[in-house]
DNA sequence: GCCTATATCTGACTTTCATCAGACATCAGG
DNA sequence: CCTGATGTCTGATGAAAGTCAGATATAGGC
């Protein structure tokens, strides 16, 4: 590929074009306009603010009332104030309305397969190159958010953490036995995920290690989130959750096989001290002092 | 990623809609509705027919008829008949069109660089996801043709094919020097591209290799267009060149280390023979008797 | 030449989308 | 309680997009 960076990326425009219009398309065929289908389906089970929404969607107040107001008539919603703020309102989908977005989910997920049935070659490489851009194109919105250590998002995470290690260390860590889940347990430790548009795209987890000492462990990437500094953000958050629980020094050992990993704690103000235990595939260890 | 597929493509959807939506509004900025916007910048230089158009847009005769008038009536494009076929009409844009559309090429030129500046780590591979993606949608719009194996087109491809078989075998291959270009040309040679979209993905050359035989050679895949049976088209292609030429038959060498090519041949009808030449790199040689 | 199919054009019409100003209720801060 | 800011709703209005039937001209087969 020669050509210019513009070039192609006015080219992948082009391409998907045709398939996003196809994918919106699906948002008809049930006799309603766009706009209002758009609406109901990016509303959610439990309710949405009518301001986020209009955020979201980049809906002008006036036209967002009226769609609204459709939707009520079509009995499909019910709105009501928001109890923390008066002015705020909250669109709630109504039994017949979750009923009316599942049948548009249907629709989407009819498509999507049928797109992707008439691709069977090519389709783990095309979806991971999906992956990648909406990765990337999501990048402001990755949320970094405590879950529970044995709970899927967190399985997810750890069974792509030991495949990764199996794959550098060349030898088999196993599947994820979720057996030492109790260690990331609130009130001592943490269990972290990077969340981009509801996918778990990175973790970090934080356990308890001696008297005010927190070890940072699990710190994993996935391939399609790297080079977006996420790194970063998630050693920021477990340090940030190490100084909520407490802990006055956090340490974590790593090894040469993650030549990243290493450069990561280096350039993030960690320094390298003696062995405090003995993991056997570690190669370093590091502390860090935290400051209020 | 281990969600569905179908959530993975839904996603990779709501992604790519805001970029494209983006990339959309570039049409807008110059006091014109969408519709003749998209109407104009997609029309070729050298004209288009106006069913081809409606076709590729998807838009109404009616409609698409009412914006050719508005755009004929602001002095940016012409009409006449179709010499093939009177009841066609070609719409070509005159100098003043030409400038109009240049004018959008660089806004969305514009509005494409200023969306890569603001990923610089990312951004070849983005970009790399981005060529996947777009091939692959456009795998139905793929066309084989000849060039000159001297131009701009062949010589990117070229490139391209030093540098994998650099790669494949570890040894530098040099850049394409462009000096046996010569034998590739008609009437005994030819040089044969897959275009997608205005992008050579794929190359193959035939040459004379002595009375009633050719030779194949230069067979290339671009990485993002592979799984797509791209080189038994191109294959398919090669053979109904030489069969215009006139060849009733037809060899090749190749190596251990292009297993998939040894494969695509075995596979393809044809059949190892002993060695015809004193390539160095050559482990394999193959004939195919042409059939008329 | 006649007939049917195709391509385009025109006029009339509807729906959808977008915009704007102003009304109304509520909130936050003094 | 007053004031300015915020969030939502309503009505008026206009632009854009889409739809449809019928008119006109041409192509191609008989």
């Amino acid at each position: 590929m020669t050509d210019s960076p513009t070039t192609r990326l006015r080219r992948f425009n082009r391409a998907v074009t045709a398939e996003v219009g196809a994918l919106d398309a699906s948002y008809l065929g049930r006799g309603r306009p766009l706009g209002p289908a758009r609406v109901l389906t990016s509303l959610a089970t439990n309710g949405t603010e009518v301001a986020e929404l209009r955020a979201r969607l980049g809906l002008d107040s006036g036209l967002t009332s009226r769609i609204l107001r459709g939707l009520e008539g079509e009995g499909l919603i019910e709105t009501q104030a928001d109890p923390d703020d008066g002015r705020r309102r909250i669109a709630r989908p109504t039994p017949a309305g979750l009923a009316e977005i599942a049948a548009y989910e249907a629709l989407s997920e009819k498509r999507a397969s049928a797109m992707l049935a008439a691709l069977p070659k090519v389709r783990e490489d095309l979806l991971a190159a999906m992956d990648r851009i909406a990765v990337v194109l999501n990048r402001d919105r990755i949320a970094i958010r405590p879950v529970d250590p044995a709970g899927p998002e967190a399985r997810a995470c750890l069974t792509a953490y030991y495949a990764e290690l199996s794959h550098r260390f060349g030898e088999d860590f196993g599947p994820d036995t979720g057996k030492d889940a109790d260690e990331f347990l609130p009130p001592a430790g943490r269990f972290l995920i990077a969340d981009s548009d509801g996918c778990a795209i990175g973790c970090v987890a934080l356990r308890r290690e001696g008297e005010g000492t927190g070890e940072v462990k699990r710190l994993w990437i996935a391939p399609e989130a790297r080079g977006l500094g996420l790194s970063h953000r998630l050693m920021g958050a477990v340090e940030g959750a190490a100084r909520d629980v407490g802990y006055a020094r956090l340490c974590l050992d790593t090894s040469d096989k993650l030549p990243e990993a290493v450069a990561l704690y280096r350039g993030a103000g960690w320094r390298e001290i003696a062995a405090y235990n003995d993991n056997p595939h570690a190669r370093h260890w590091f502390e860090k002092t935290l400051t209020r």
